[in-house]
DNA sequence: TCTATACTTCAACTATAATCGAAATATAAA
DNA sequence: TTTATATTTCGATTATAGTTGAAGTATAGA
């Protein structure tokens, strides 16, 4: 006789390795196929593919057929903030082999969380704004400072384009890695996505580290005063 | 090969609907008996010392022994905070008898969450205090004005001693049952503290449900305009 | 049309987790 | 000391979820 909404429902769907792993591998925003996917989580196509019909039944990812793959990605931002919250909560994982913890290394150094920066990276440059008064933290959230605006500006970002979406536009997400906050939101992912076409940073393949280029180095320090 | 600290693990403790229904029951912030929780789920005490001392080995809850009795508590407000984004996303519970349709009713008129006030008398309070410019609303928080400054020292809550308390000062939380915004942290829990001092409400036994006296009818009236 | 690839469905196997009766322990009260 | 209550431990049972091999469907390309 629960009384409350059934908590229980989607938790079984998260509390099995495999499809954990898979959510997990998600969480870097974008479209995964069903191999790639069964690949990442060490099962068989056929369990994958299994688990991936238990995780659209229960709206925590959706598909999109073309041709003879399907590209699953995550339902929303609800589900990537639940994943990111137990993130936060769980126990770390145990280290077994040498590729895995180089691998773990890369994804504390600087990853994606969900659609936006984050791991040392994402927290290093989150502390430099808020240092350079770029930023101001109020609770769970940044507000950004008339500095701020003008410096988002002349960086080469949109502000007033951010602010339309209709999304969150400057939450503090909570770094289960370095246990520290940092910019999620548009803007978040407006500084994510512009590091990307200014090739500060490129996407490291198979796991949802990036990984900064040389011209990444020089940028971070020259605007951001952060040594790589 | 899991790369991200096991999700699963958590995730599976609360993928079980006898333990999903005793962490769901603690949500009301208080200290519960293992024979309260087994009654609550419906399972023998056996049973439900089983699920009791895994849901502590994973750090969800706490014990404290008193006397023969044992009494548990969620861990922290990290585990309420995973547990309400979990009742956001997850499916309404199906409805089997009169007595659980009254009892989700009253949960939908007025409710503790952890440590504030929920349902739809906390929805309308929150909006009672944002139409009075008492909070602003900032992302996912609410900000005190000046205004509200006044408003709160005037109905006896001392803010400066809430911001004291090393916690969320007043964050936005989002509610299950409504799907609107309302008042958590350390305001939140002030508000919820007083109300009960002033007898304004009282607890609905069994059920994490608060009532609303008579009293409470007409201080909600005057001081904040809502009509029960 | 044929072949390779991506993915799903089906059926059978296996492992494990939830459950409870019975018995043990620990405390409170009489 | 005896009795009642709260809870745990143990052992056995049962149900179910995850797994894979085999076979089928769908699409792309030669």
């Amino acid at each position: 006789m629960s009384i409350n909404p059934n908590v229980a429902v989607v938790a079984s769907l998260l509390g099995e390795t495999s499809r954990s792993t898979m959510l997990s591998s998600l969480m870097d925003g974008r479209f995964h196929t069903a191999s790639e996917l069964a690949f990442m989580s060490a099962i068989t196509p056929q369990t994958a593919s299994f688990h991936l019909s238990k995780l659209v039944e229960g709206n925590l990812i959706n598909v999109e057929k073309h041709g003879r793959h399907r590209y699953y990605q995550l339902a929303n931002k609800e589900v990537a903030h639940l994943i990111e919250t137990f993130l936060a909560i769980s126990p770390p994982p145990e280290v077994r082999s040498l590729k895995q913890s180089n691998q773990v290394k890369l994804l504390q150094e600087a990853r994606t969380c969900y659609d936006h920066l984050a791991g040392k990276l994402g927290v290093a440059l989150t502390n430099s704004m808020l240092n350079a008064n770029y930023l101001k933290k109020e609770d769970r959230v940044f507000i950004v400072t008339l500095k701020g605006e003008q410096f988002f500006t002349d960086f080469g970002i949109d502000l007033t384009e951010l602010k339309r979406k209709r999304r969150s536009f400057s939450h503090a997400c909570l770094d289960w890695s370095e246990r520290h906050y940092h910019l999620g939101g548009a803007l978040g992912n407006g500084l994510l996505t512009h590091f990307f076409e200014l090739n500060w940073i490129v996407h490291v393949p198979s796991i949802r580290a990036v990984k900064v280029t040389d011209r990444g180095r020089e940028g971070f320090k020259q605007i951001f005063n952060i040594n790589m």
